[in-house]
DNA sequence: TTGAAAGCGATACCAT
DNA sequence: ATGGTATCGCTTTCAA
């Protein structure tokens, strides 16, 4: 009694129900003012520190948080190291905080997602990429949740944003540059060394089959498509996107590099990946936008400051996540909604050098 | 029922007692197999998810979450603004996902932290800078927790860096350098306008009184002294220190130009605002470190790659969260630790322009 | 090993 | 405006 008094403990010593002193806490205005007195002198006596939560939460069935569950099989720190990540949260959390509502991190590890989602303390979920959505399955937790970057039809709240457009308007600007000899750069998510995919007659199977990295791949084909161009003829190298990896990171620009040493222009789907390109050229004196342009994908802060500044598709993770998180605490039916790209042109991309030949085929 | 089964309804339609569904998904060793089989059978007709959380935790006790508290009046989302809270919170954030433990992030905006901290379905705090409230209603919850950046004695669970020592040494590789004429560049934690504070004979009271900012200033104090200079002659401006306050930030830089041209170095005492004044220099043509040194405190990420690289003490964000996570989960009794730090020189510290001149005074 | 019963701490509904 | 009571969903003695 002394040392962890409840309200029932106060209730008792003041002499009044329970409910009286549940109502002094959580609805003070409808008790009369000379009971609310002496309630409250009761309980700050007795060192009752007001509603316990856990109990408050059981009877209410409202915790007031929301969880976000990270990506792929990497823990909640990649939330604190990934630049768009970082952006994202930020922007999940302003809204959060607007509302007066908590947000909890859930590690999307492989030994800890399922328990973790099964057993958050939350109103809903941010789901940063889809895998996650079998685990809700699985954990047959009715709340409500939105996924992001991918469509899952109108039963599912999601967020997402113009992938294929991004792509195709990133890939029409270096072929009106001229260039016609490609490589593309996409992301892994998984911690694993780059792979590389050869030109191919019959369609290549990635190691890492993302919603969003599909979708960009589709605009690359289309707008290549325009020009005549397959996708297929065109080497592809799969590199792991996280901090974690520089390393392996810097592998994957290495092997852009490497295996396609004709290409004139390099499509990464991902900033992180393209700048790790130019750090890489950079090395080889190989001088963007001269000698190789690039352009990138996400729009990433560290993006316009790179040496040279980037020419990427832009997308904002804070809106994204704001967005994310207003369906899901508006709470309304579910909701889909596709958030528009530009793309951004920098300094990392230019006329080939063969420029006067690419003019010529062009006129 | 059908809705939303509970481990009751399983238990009726198993022919079991609950304690016997309760044991087959939480302690399933002890339960024999073939029953252990019927429940699980029944369970997955019934669509029953496996425990409730909230009624999990209502009876244990335990949430299997910790939380987080922001800083001074700013929300969440300065988690993932500020560089060195960031890392701060991704070493958290790793020992958390080590321990399968859950992270919340707390707003302590005047508005919602009382509220936040009471309510929070956490087991312990991380207090990322103390204010009276915070303290008081986490005793108040009989909840652990441990702060940062100051000792507030044995009870308490602490985890801090050698401020006074890192600002000494700091002071002392100028003054070996041959300074005299500093500026003090401290940090404000509040949203408001760059404060500036003349030399006085008096001590200068400052506006943001935190633990951390003192003991620098202290060890600024006792390195000037050790070379006769009274820290009372020095002028000190206080900036805000948040991405957010760019603008004001940048004031704060122009204001420890303007107001202090005589200076030949200035003691930032926090990196962000050390990367300004360098900025807010190069608009100036003053350059770093020829006409002006600047020492900065932190090193975070971006001091090694300013241009030119920031010379500053380095502390490891990431490692002071990963104790005081570690100290929060271990449970054990109020531990109270004070991590090192270390000078890195790099180049943004010179001897000053008058250099014959002050060697002429140190020999 | 399994079951019965007693909470955990609070809220909500229905009377009064 | 207050009080009584059922309930939220589970874990935990304590017996059997």
């Amino acid at each position: 009694m002394s040392s962890h008094p409840t309200l029932r403990d106060v209730a008792v010593a003041a002499n009044v129900s329970k409910t009286t002193v549940s109502n002094v806490f959580s609805r003070p205005g409808i008790v009369r003012p000379e009971v609310r007195a002496i309630v409250e002198a009761v309980a700050r006596e007795l060192g009752y520190a007001g509603p316990n939560p856990k109990g408050r939460m059981l009877s209410s069935g409202k915790v007031n948080v929301i969880g976000v569950v990270s990506i792929g099989q990497f823990g909640i720190s990649l939330f604190f190291k990934n630049a768009y990540q970082r952006d994202f949260l930020a922007g999940v959390a302003e809204v959060c905080e607007e509302r007066g509502v908590g947000l909890t991190l859930v590690s999307s590890r492989p030994d800890q997602a399922e328990a973790g989602i099964r057993n958050a303390l939350v109103d809903g979920f941010i789901f940063t990429a889809i895998e996650q959505l079998d685990f809700v399955e699985a954990a047959h937790r009715r709340l409500p949740f939105v996924v992001m970057d991918t469509d899952r039809g109108p039963g599912i709240s999601s967020v997402r944003v113009e992938n294929r457009d991004g792509a195709r308007q990133a890939v029409r600007h270096l072929l009106a540059l001229g260039h016609r000899r490609f490589v593309i750069g996409s992301a892994l998510l998984t911690f694993r060394a780059p792979v590389f995919h050869p030109p191919s007659n019959s369609p290549r199977p990635l190691v890492t089959g993302s919603t969003a990295w599909r979708e960009r791949l589709e605009g690359v084909a289309e707008a290549l498509c325009e020009a005549g161009i397959s996708i297929n003829d065109v080497p592809l190298v799969e590199a792991c996107g996280t901090p974690e990896e520089e390393e392996a990171f810097g592998n994957g620009a290495a092997m852009i590099l490497d295996r396609a040493p004709e290409a004139t222009a390099v499509i990464a789907l991902t900033d992180s990946l393209a700048l790790n390109v130019i750090a890489q050229a950079k090395l080889r004196g190989i001088s963007v936008p001269r000698d190789l342009s690039v352009v990138g994908f996400d729009d990433i802060p560290e993006a316009a400051l790179s040496d040279p500044p980037l020419t990427t598709v832009h997308q904002s993770a804070n809106v994204n996540g704001r967005t994310a998180a207003s369906i899901l605490l508006d709470g309304g039916p579910p909701r889909q909604v596709s958030l528009p790209v530009t793309l951004i042109i920098r300094n990392t991309t230019a006329h080939p050098r063969e420029r006067r030949f690419q003019v010529l085929l062009r006129s």
